[in-house]
DNA sequence: TCTCATGTGGAGGGGTTCCTCCACTTCACT
DNA sequence: AGTGAAGTGGAGGAACCCCTCCACATGAGA
């Protein structure tokens, strides 16, 4: 029989209570990061939510622990994105498509487009990254073999292009926002710039 | 006769030390900003001048004022492109160099690149812009002009186009940093989709 | 119902940053 | 050399921000 307790295992089930909380930090934190952006306080949060910082701290440590869930909520949501094109005849289309899909949602979530630009890249977990660059170079492969995207082009070129895309998003000098009718036509541009001439 | 002294002229010349001082700050900060970028703290600017925060402040009054007087000095760099975009006749090949000097600068700089990033831009005057983005505007006309570039591209598509290319440089998601020798290729694609086809 | 492991809130510690203030020093002019 | 305006440094105020701590509350199993 061991002196000490057995420690708790470590996915045991939250208490119906911590689970809501849980959920309303992120719901919290996903509004607040969409709209401002990474360096919102935690104590923002925390208030927006409804909970203390304690209890905000307990379910996520550090800040970015709680970034990277909140990324892996959004891969989530590409997931029928990430199907769609990879199940399609066409790999060209499905580059577009799924380039198109991640622009669109750094434009609606600032902290989306925020966790995507390599300054910020090296905290979150190499195998989230994966899950949205690995169908890309898959297509980006297919496209090639096809004849429709440059031969030069390498999956590791994926993410500079990427990040350069999500730049059409965003305000402009003047302070403009950029309406999600304007945005396409700057990402249009550089896909013309990917295709095979 | 006033009862006030008269105000002093607002542009008495400075004293010979407040110069040399002036000249340090500007120095230190353009290093300091050029390596780690605009957040710099401004005691770290006034500690690599050799001098105190209030110095700085006196000559400064805002960190905004400080950034502004960078980027005047990194348009004057910049002037000399400009002429020789304006005065050959390829109103596209201009283009090409201006947008590529800025990259590159933007490369060396990070300070200038995150100058330049919209997210900053209402902060510094419109003029300043205007210094970068006039010139541009110009060779983009002759380039139309010349059936060189997308006849559907207009002077407010710059700013952004730039952003964008800029988003080239800078570090890898695996932390890499980007030489100088690898965004050419990135800004080259962009510019290829910027082409009259 | 009773018990206690689990969960909670929010004050505050420790750190950072921007900027102000003012007693003191230095320059430039006579 | 003397004088006053101009300039200086650096302590510290005010506002943040991230995160910890712990007295107290609460859910859930017995």
């Amino acid at each position: 029989m061991p002196l000490v307790p057995a420690p708790q295992t470590p996915d045991r089930p939250l208490r119906a209570d911590a689970r809501r909380n849980r959920d309303r930090i992120l719901d919290a934190a996903r509004l607040a990061f969409a709209e401002q952006g990474l360096d919102v306080a935690n104590e923002e949060i925390a208030r927006r939510a409804g909970v203390g910082a304690g209890t905000l701290y307990r379910r996520f440590p550090t800040k970015q622990a709680l970034i990277n869930a909140l990324f892996e909520q959004r891969l989530d949501e590409l997931e029928p994105v990430f199907r769609r094109a990879l199940a399609a005849d066409d790999g060209w289309a499905g580059l577009v498509d799924l380039l198109q899909a991640a622009v669109a949602l750094s434009a609606r979530d600032q902290g989306f487009l925020e966790t995507l630009a390599y300054e910020l890249g090296p905290e979150v977990p190499a195998h989230l990254f994966d899950r949205l660059f690995g169908p890309m170079a898959e297509l980006l492969a297919r496209a090639q073999a096809a004849g429709d995207a440059r031969p030069d082009l390498v999956p590791d070129d994926l993410p500079v292009l990427l990040h350069m895309a999500g730049r059409s998003t965003g305000r402009r000098l003047d302070g403009r926002a950029m309406g999600p009718e304007e945005w396409p036509r700057y990402v249009g541009m550089l896909l013309d710039g990917l295709r095979a001439c």
